[in-house]
DNA sequence: CATGCAATTGCATTCGAATGCGATGAGCCG
DNA sequence: CGGCTCATCGCATTCGAATGCAATTGCATG
């Protein structure tokens, strides 16, 4: 019954050791459980004198209230979980980091789940069920049916880059085919007449929608034809892709069109090596997103930059809405891309 | 008392819905809730039929366990922790994919946290230990008293290229200093005599074993009076450095060594398009950590490649080795980097 | 000094699942 | 058919903190 400071010094050699809870710290400080709980919480009532009897018997054992057993009896643990495949993260490192960073100003918790592909998310979501995280921030797709899934569990959740049609959900974007649109116009503009695209993965729906963008802007201009080759967001896909197209064009077309900058700047690379061309004397090569290396010198492509400071505010505080209000209705948000003209295609002359 | 297949319906409508327990799916399946709790174990006893009414019921009521509940009683959160500075994540996404995908591997989930600068990491560490994780990888740097913290609370810890000198303490790391070394030794080998260092920001460690490892070295070769900028491992600071050196230097340095390799393009791209020197006929750039842009066609950096998949494995199985056996002693890893001969840097023949 | 009101504090219960222990029953062997 | 083992199941308790409600205290006011 004798509590003392020695107490300390034998946590450490008492072979197992529980850690202290707050019942050790109202004990010793001589006052309830629920007097301790309250000195830790924000809005709680507690004395001055309290507080500092409480934080002296605390500190005196090393006290560090237990999230866990808080999140069971609040229903709420202040994690959020953010969903990425595996390409997401490699190329948009910034994504996550802002996200969490962004969550922490909140006192909120990133849970972190990758996919290898878009294809096993089930069972991830399942995991992400079980873990009562407080929302969800995907940036993989998720079939309607999981989409309800996660509904019926009541767990708000913001699609990041990808959106469901016809189903109301809340989803933070970059205009995908605005910004393929925008590229397309100003290689057209300036004279180009043959094309060929270098799509992402199939499972990409960010892919998708770039690729089917830029078709259909072509289209409207009369191209036909276009040569399409696949890649999966890397260098070495890029720059084998521009070979095949060279390879089933029989020749270079006048511009490529890739799903992303690294492959466009894999293309840079390939047709300056491997054909000798010129970059954008003989091709012009655009991309997509506008991070990293798009400005190094060498490249300096033209391409679409994402909005990833705004995009990723949006999405943080739209989902911590609605954990605070589940009644909100479903939103969506476009942002426009930054439109950046650099040397790697030759576009029609800056208006105005 | 009667609960119907309706039941599932009124969940959606119903204003205030709670979440299925095992104590519904108990009732439902007119079973004991321990029983529930045994089906949806792994090592439990239960028999076929149990299982098959259990999980009947529970797939009615849309049943998940509660991993925060879990949690609680087995004093187990199935969560580590991943520290990471800003800087490391946005030049190894990699290693964070890698070690979240490796850690699901063992049902364990990734709980991230991101620091600003390496500076504030109290704040950090006290989430972190309210969290009740069950390990703890860092890429950030911690205190003596910071690791006592840790300890104290009985948490295993993995250092990730950072480690304690004289503190026992478990870490996986590649050897900086002996990649420095390396080039150093190539550098001079071939010829060059004066030199320029562009190292990372003050409070990276990795920055400083580098640029001290690269400075040794040159010292035993008897060169001295280097010139060093400091960078924040991006590639605008790269460019900004290359420009001070010459400045400083009064022309450019035979050779360059950049604390990573974003800084080392940024140099290259300055000497090309700023100074209009040859890469490397007039000046010989390397840099450090052979990811991504390193292997570029226009750059082809020469650099040494930190063994990432296997620093990864080694991080997790440590750390889940500890948290199964929390006796183990402390452990050191250190790989050796994989040696990359670009053509950024005039190197001494292969030896053999 | 009595009364009223508000701020503190303690008691008891609750969140949801895991588990030691005892009870039950099935299956097996002699 | 008796006895024994082992698998299976339920009961009751436990993990650590939050919170509604009641009790207590302090303070100001008439």
């Amino acid at each position: 019954m004798t509590v003392q400071v020695g107490e300390k010094a034998q946590k450490s050699t008492r072979a197992k050791w529980k850690r202290a809870t707050s019942y050790d710290v109202a004990e010793l400080a001589g006052v309830s459980q629920s007097a301790v709980s309250r000195v830790f919480q924000d809005g709680a009532s507690a004395s001055k004198q309290m507080r500092k009897r409480v934080m002296a018997a605390a500190s005196k054992l090393g006290y560090r209230p237990n999230a866990i057993a808080r999140g069971l009896i609040t229903r709420r643990s202040n994690m959020v979980a953010v969903i990425m495949s595996q390409q997401t993260n490699l190329y948009y490192p910034e994504v996550l980091v802002q996200l969490t960073q962004r969550f922490s100003n909140h006192r909120i918790r990133v849970l972190l789940f990758t996919l290898k592909s878009e294809g096993d998310i089930d069972s991830t979501l399942e995991q992400v069920l079980q873990f009562r995280v407080d929302g969800i921030v995907t940036a993989a797709m998720l079939s309607g049916a999981q989409l309800a899934t996660v509904q019926e569990a009541n767990i708000p959740i913001v699609f990041y880059n990808r959106s469901l049609a016809d189903i109301p959900s809340n989803s933070v974007r970059c205009d995908q085919e605005e910004g393929e649109r925008w590229l397309v116009a100003q290689l057209f503009g300036s004279g180009h007449r043959t094309f060929a695209i270098v799509s992402g993965p199939e499972d990409s729906s960010v892919s998708t929608e770039r690729t089917t963008g830029a078709l259909r802007m072509l289209r409207e201009h009369g191209v036909d034809g276009v040569t399409i080759a696949t890649g999966d967001y890397g260098y070495d896909s890029g720059r084998a892709a521009f070979a095949r197209i060279v390879d089933r064009h029989g020749g270079p077309p006048d511009a490529v069109i890739a799903a992303n900058d690294v492959m466009a700047i894999g293309c840079i690379d390939e047709a300056r090596e491997s054909f000798g061309l010129n970059v954008p004397g003989d091709v012009s090569i655009v991309g997509f997103d506008g991070v990293g290396p798009a400005n190094y010198a060498a490249y300096d492509l033209s391409t679409v930059r994402q909005p990833v400071e705004r995009m990723t505010e949006a999405a943080v505080s739209m989902l911590i809405d609605r954990i605070e209000n589940p009644e909100l209705s479903a939103e969506k948000r476009v942002f426009s891309g930054e439109r950046i003209r650099g040397s790697s295609a030759e576009f029609a002359a800056d208006p105005g």
